[in-house]
Parts: structure tokens; sequence; C-alpha cells
DNA sequence: CGGAATCCAACGTGATACTG
DNA sequence: CAGTATCACGTTGGATTCCG
């Protein structure tokens, strides 16, 4: 095979900004990584731990996404044994304002939400 | 067949509020469908022709699942040809408050993002 | 310690065809 | 007009294994 397919070939020129910005962050992972972030900087197995549910594998993938994109700086120190330090950058620090606007709305309305989709499956129950 | 495979074994309770209201309009299409909706009531074939590039039946999946949600009303009028409307409920209308802040900073920061990308793609290309 | 390579399962999306 | 059923496909998440 001649072509690793380790490289993706990431789009580079999105029409929209709005779902350029959900596919990323929208993921499992994303938002808690940078929400874990936001309190302080976090090294690789520290955020492991801190997600917990995790694998080291999609964390690494995740990472790899948000340090690309410049929510996340990724700093390696030359230590023995290696130390890599994950942190927010400005454009990271900024796209959670209003993400926690959204958030707080999240926490807000869940119960409506959940209320109405009882509602929903009570009602088809009904119907079969 | 005792089981029809239609009905979605639907999660009823999520832990985390935010990772449930994402999962369901970080899809491709749910957030296009509410902000036409945003605008005006809308009949489904509307909708189609608004949105543009999706199918039927997704269409018709994502309706359905922003309307169990609570974001959107369903309403059938008895006529021939049948006419069926769309609609933000006031839930739908609330998660556009915050939801627009975010769209804002989506806008804002898109070309920040696209530069971030950019930049870490010569990195990689100069290192192969 | 901090990853990368590989493989696989699950899910979302979409095309097509059919229905009331 | 407003959907649903069925199937195929690509993308994502995850487990496992290996490497500097």
């Amino acid at each position: 095979m001649s072509s690793s397919h380790t490289e993706d070939p990431i789009e580079l020129e999105q029409p929209c900004p709005i779902r350029d910005v959900l596919d990323r962050i929208g993921d499992q992972w994303s938002l808690l990584i940078l929400e874990a972030l936001a309190l302080r900087t976090l090294r690789f197995n520290e955020l492991h731990r801190e997600i917990g549910d995790v694998s080291r594998q999609v964390l690494s993938r995740t990472l790899k996404r948000l340090e690309n994109d410049g929510y996340i700086s990724r700093t390696v120190y030359a230590e023995v044994p290696p130390r890599v330090e994950y942190a927010l950058t400005g454009l990271g620090r900024s796209f959670l304002e209003p993400m926690q606007k959204l958030i707080q709305w999240a926490e807000d309305n869940h119960e409506a939400i959940c209320r109405s989709r009882k509602q929903r499956q009570a009602l088809r129950e009904q119907v079969q």
C-alpha cells in the first residue's frame, strides 16, 4: 500500500462555519476536554483520569484535532520520563464563553426535554 | 416478526444534559431546520426546499426527533391534499437564543480556525 | 509516559422504492 | 402531499497491541 491512512484528508474550507465548529466539538469528548482544561493545564494521563471513560487512543485523536483547530496548545518537555502538557489557547477560552451559555441552557431545560420524550413515547406505545 | 425495529430504544435518561442536547442538534440538519423555522412556520416540502440537500427520508427522521424532544410542533390539517405544518415551540425558540451566540462565535472565528488548520497541515507536510 | 497502528462494531446518512 | 421501509455506505468510537 502506497498511502498510509493515518493522514486524514482534512477539509480546509468549510462553507458553513457553525457546521464546521459543531463537527469538531460536537463529538463525544471534545467539550469535556475543553472544560477540564478550562480549570487548569493538564498532562496526557491527567486528562485521561479526569475524563474517565475515554480510551487513550481516542483521547489522543481528539486532542490532536483540538490542537489542529487551535483550541488547545500542546507543549512537550524534553525530560525523562517525557512530559506533555495541554492548555487552552485564547481561541479555546473565547469559545467556552458562548458555549457556557448553551451548557447552562441545556442544564436548565434538560428536564423539559426528558419530559417531552416520555410523553411522546407514551403516545407511541398507545398507538401500537 | 414479533418486534418491528422501527421503534428506536430511546434513551430517556441521559446523565449529561449538554451531551444529550448536542447529540440531538449536533447532527447534520437539526440546526438548519430550527433556523429555518425561526423565520416562519413551514410545511414539509417547504422545509425540504428550504434546506436543500437533505433527503426527504432524513428530513422526516430529523423532524421526528426534534418533535420528540419538544423543539418543534407538528400540526396535521385534515385536508385533501394533506397539510402538515412545523413550527418552533417555546423550548425551540429559547434554545436558539444561546445557540445564536455560538453561531456568532463560529462566524467570527471561522477564519482563525481555518488558518490554524493550514498551519498545522503545512507543518505535517514538512515532517514527511 | 505519551502516544501510533490496526482492526472492528455501531451509528448516522443517503438512495431507492413504496404508501395513505 | 407527506411521509415510511429497506438496504448500502462512510465515519466515529473503542479495544488491542506496539513503539520511542
